[in-house]
This record gives structure tokens, sequence and C-alpha cells, in this order.
DNA sequence: GACACCTGACCGACCGGTCAGTTACGGTCC
DNA sequence: GGACCGTAACTGACCGGTCGGTCAGGTGTC
């Protein structure tokens, strides 16, 4: 019907990496094994290898791909909205999706991160995707900065402590004992503080939020 | 001289957790072997499972171990001073030690917490973990507060907060092409944004810090 | 029948864990 | 002092199992 053997190549790729993911998700990268990943994708161990040159290969894929998807998603959900704190919070939104997507994502994240802190190959893609994170959360910052809504600072800084802020409060999250329990605490506080962090300093009255009841429950 | 059989043990013990840390700082988790561990610390194979039950023991066991030190070396800094921007300071100094320390530590820690996002006998160490930095950048907050150098806030999240931007910057550092060169501009953005994120909310002029230069040069 | 796609048995390397055997050493008895 | 011994510490060959990667061959489609 159409130009079809590279499509229905890259269409099984997909797949592959769709596999991949779901299983790296629940087991990380160091247990999953080939036969895992075409297992779940339905077709023979002989595949992968078809597909992509290496494990190592499909890995480094697997994390560009998780990368582009992450950063996309974000860019539409910020290009949605005009207002900086309107935009931040749809930030939130997206990076906490529920416990479950979120225990996929970012378990795979953290297992990717200590991959590439050791491996040159991989330590290209963290840098990817921590230079769009930049691009992303620098220009809203850097829009709240010129309307008055948040306080001026220097932008790449501000940018890469919005990211720290999201980036830690996803990994305390993780540590915990009993995750879906406290996700929505974790989701509110990541809001909350980021207004916290990046509120104008003329007072907390100015607080974008209505900063009323405390939230205790993380509290000993 | 002395009781000497345990004590040897202890000593033998402490001598193979130290060759372990070594060796999954530089390669990780999964492609650490035993032998590998056994060999930096001068001794056969077997002998690593004559002193540890199993591999996952041992590994248990090293990051317990280094948890506890990292937490010993945070409370000393801690109480040496009395002001809590000198505390927090020192605090910032002991997480940002040096390039290769930082690597070394900051590696196996994220490693681990890929580990305990899904295995449960390990996950019981992280929260030990959060809970002792929760313990004390708690105190600190609480007492910056109570002086009124910090603004008022909720002390969970606030310490929760801290501890973010402390492992966030942590992760964004660790992804940088060439750490060692960037490693400086990360330790004062560091303690420059934790300051901004504490200080009073009554203006900028109140920083504790002196916020002259910004730090331009992780802009792209 | 040619070709792309797919299969799964197979190979070689590796690794955690076991264990039979060796060594080092402190104590004991003559 | 030295012969002897018991045991804790240590060694490294070995085993069973696993996994990444290969490849000879099958299958379906144009």
């Amino acid at each position: 019907m159409n130009g079809k053997v590279p499509e229905r190549e890259e269409q099984r790729r997909l797949a592959l990496l769709k596999a991949a993911f779901r299983e790296v998700a629940e087991k990380g990268f160091a247990e999953v094994t080939l036969d895992d990943i075409a297992r779940r994708a339905g077709v023979s161990k002989g595949v992968t290898l078809y597909y992509f040159a290496s494990k190592e290969d499909l890995f480094r894929r697997l994390f560009g791909w998780l990368v582009d998807s992450i950063h996309a998603r974000m860019r539409e959900a910020v290009s949605e909205r005009s207002d900086p704190v309107a935009k931040l919070q749809a930030l939130v939104a997206i990076t906490f999706p529920s416990p479950s997507k979120n225990r996929a994502f970012f378990r795979t994240f953290v297992d990717f991160c200590g991959l590439a802190a050791r491996r040159e190959g991989f330590r290209e893609v963290t840098a990817r995707f921590y230079e769009g994170c930049r691009e992303i959360d620098g220009a809203i910052v850097e829009d709240g900065m010129r309307r008055g809504v948040f306080a001026t600072r220097e932008t790449a800084s501000a940018a890469s402590t919005v990211r720290a802020i999201f980036d830690g409060l996803m990994m305390q999250w993780l540590a915990e004992a009993d995750p879906d329990v406290s996700f929505p605490t974790y989701r509110e506080r990541c809001e909350r503080e980021l207004m916290r962090y990046l509120a104008a300093a003329d007072g907390e009255g100015s607080d974008p939020l209505r900063g009323s009841d405390p939230v205790k429950s993380a509290a000993s």
C-alpha cells in the first residue's frame, strides 16, 4: 500500500523497545535477559538481536526513546499554558502521573544513571536528557521572572535546582516503604516546594499557591 | 595479647567491605564478581563467602556500612558549628568532598537506589539513609527558623527539599561530560541554591551568602 | 525461487556457591 | 624446647546454571 518494509521494521523495533521497557522497569537492566524481552514481545530470542546490534545497543536506544518521549510530553504540556505557574504545575502532573508509571519510568531512569555514570557510551543520553530539561525548565523560570511571578535569579542555576527538586524527591519516594500511599504527598510537596523556591522574594503572601494547611503526613 | 579472635574477624570483614566499595564504585553492583572483591582485598575467592553469607548479604552490609559512615560524618560536622548557615555549609563540604570521592560514593548510592527500588531486602537500608538525613537536615532547618535566619516553613517538607537539592544536583553532576571540571560549579551552586531556598522571605538582601557573580559556566 | 523475516538449538564464557584439602598457629604434654 | 595436635582461616578447583551471541535452517510472501 505504501513504503512498507522500513515501516514494518520500525514497528517491530518499537514493539521490542516497549517490551524491554516493561521488563527493565520490573527487573532492572542487569537482571533482564534478551530472552525476557523477546518473550514479552511475543517473538523468539533471535529477533532481538536481529533488530538490535547487541544488548547494550538495545538499552541505549531504549533510553534514547524514553528521553525523547518524555521531552515531547513535557514540551506539549508546557506549550498548552501561558501562565508560568500553570506551566510548572503541568510539569509536575507529567512527572507524577501515577504510582505505577512513576515507578516504571523512574526505576529505569535511576538504573540508567548508574550505567551512564560509568560507561561513556551511555552518558551521552543522560546528558541529552538533562540538556532538554534545562531548556524546558529554564524557559519557564525566565518567563516567570520576566512577568515578576518568580524572584530574580540566575536562569541556569534555577533550572538546575528545579530539576534537582524533581529528581531528588522522586528518589526519596522510591525509597519509601509504601510508595503507593505516599505518592500524593510527594506530588503535592513537589508542587508546593517548587513554588516556594521560585516564589517572589517579597513575602509568602504572594505565593501563587494558596498555602493553607501544611501537609504533615510525612513527618515521623 | 587480648580478646583477639572476634576482633581479627571484624577487621577482615571491614577490609573486604572496603575492597567491595572500591570495586562497586568503579564497575557497579551488577558487574562486580566475588572474585574481583577478593582479589582487590588480596585474598582468595573463598574468603569472601567465608565472611559473608552471600553476595547479596555482602552488598547489603556494604551499603549499611556506607550509610552509617556518612551519617556519622555529617553529624560530627554539624555538631561542630552553632550557626545554622555554617552547619549547612559544613554539610555541603561533606557531601562534595572531592570529585573522586564524590563519584565513588554517589555512583554506589545510585546503584543501590536502583536495587532498593525493586528488592524488598535492600529498601530498608535506603529508607534508613533518608531517615537519618531527614533528622539531620530537619534539625538545621528548625534551628534556623527559630533564629529567624531561615523563613518559616513546614520542617519535614523543607528537610525533604534540602535533601532533594543535594541528591538532584549530584545526579546532574554525574551526567556531566567532564565531571572533574564542573565539580566546583556544582558545589557552589548547591550551597547558593540551598541558601536561596531557605533564606528568609524578606528580600535577597538578607541572603547569608554574598551573592555576587552568578556562575554561568553550566549554561549552554 | 529469491528474499526478508524469523526460529530455537547450540556454543563458549562467566559466575555464584561448594567443598575437600592445605596452612598457620596457639596450646599442651612430655 | 620441641613434638604433637586441634581448629580456625584460607585456598582454588570444581559444579551447575545462566546468558549473550551465532547460525543453520525453516517459513511465508511477492
